[in-house]
DNA sequence: CGCATATCCTGACCGC
DNA sequence: TGCGGTCAGGATATGC
């Protein structure tokens, strides 16, 4: 499941082998690949071809590329959100259709092309116009993928918060917003308008190493908790990205998920009756929120005042 | 409006 | 071998 470090990995991928070629064509293969494009198939189609692809940026678990028209002014981006199953490949056009194969882009200079892989249809595609951040601006000084185009992003994103590893992320302004809520820590830290990138597989390994049960109320929370959890977030996800980048092949831009390469790392997620490795008592799965949470009962006991 | 939940989707897996 | 049930979960529509 495609969480941030996966994310990047890919944006990684298509700096190297995408950023700065000429899309010839478009095609979408699947009517849901375009669901969240309002103004429908055809429109991505015409909008996403012959143009030229002038960056790879990503804010969270959404990736966009500008793109550039023949004045080299970029009104637009593509933008993919991978969902559950989304990969995006750089392959040549003899390599076969993917039984999932749902869109494709070929280039003017007949290299290989870029195509969306999805399984279960919960990623998509669309075309967007890029606006002005509300924050306005990077931040300036790092190295986040944002930085490059600055103070823009798509439209369908502005609701999207900045992630912990954007230079420009708001720590103090996250411990407010998230004292402000009435809910349990972990719902807070999968909502993508407090704090984006986080999916359920970060989620349980930044409270583990926080030491915070995930039903632990926000609105009591102390700020120096909060904190540390964006800590323990910036930790566990430099450490997947510094993994999953050892593993991806040139010519392929690979998102397998946690599955490929970090799972070997993992102190709680997936890890039910096995030991925590910092006291040995066996990881607990509960049920939450329609899916699984995994924790530690000794290193992170659930409290007394545990919301839900 | 804030918060919680239902929903979309397909393939792997399990017990019978 | 097949079959029904369960599970995986990101983002959003809907409901309270």
């Amino acid at each position: 499941m495609p969480e941030l470090p996966e994310v990047e990995v890919v944006r990684r991928g298509l700096a190297d082998h995408v950023v700065g070629r000429r899309v010839a064509s478009a095609e979408f293969l699947h009517p849901r690949v375009t669901r969240r494009h309002v103004e429908g198939p055809a429109d991505a189609v015409a909008r996403s071809s012959a143009v030229t692809v002038a960056d790879a940026v990503r804010r969270g678990k959404y990736l966009w590329m500008p793109l550039a028209d023949a004045s080299g002014t970029a009104t637009d981006a593509l933008l993919v959100h991978l969902g559950m199953s989304g990969q995006l490949l750089v392959e040549g056009a003899d390599a076969p259709d993917e039984k999932h194969l749902r869109a494709r882009w070929r280039f003017a200079d007949d290299g290989p092309q870029l195509r969306f892989v999805d399984q279960r249809t919960f990623g998509g595609v669309a075309v967007a116009p890029l606006v002005p951040t509300a924050d306005g601006g990077p931040g300036g000084r790092g190295e986040h993928p944002e930085a490059s185009w600055g103070a823009w992003l798509p439209a369908s994103v502005a609701h999207i918060a900045r992630d912990p590893l954007d230079p420009a992320f708001d720590d103090a302004g996250f411990a407010r917003r998230l004292r402000l809520r009435t809910t349990g820590l972990k719902r807070a830290l999968l909502d993508q308008t407090l704090v984006s990138g986080v999916g359920n597989i970060y989620a349980d390994e930044a409270l583990w190493r926080a030491r915070l049960h995930y039903a632990r109320p926000t609105r009591t929370l102390p700020v120096a908790a909060a904190l540390q959890v964006l800590s323990a977030l910036r930790d566990v996800m430099a450490e997947a990205l510094a993994a999953g980048g050892t593993s991806f092949d040139s010519l392929y831009v690979d998102v397998n998920g946690a599955s490929g390469y970090f799972d070997r790392s993992l102190a709680a997620y997936g890890q039910e009756g096995r030991p925590c490795p910092r006291c040995g008592t066996p990881i607990r799965r509960d049920a939450f929120m329609n899916r699984s949470s995994f924790s530690c009962p000794r290193c992170q006991p659930r409290p007394r005042n545990a919301h839900l």
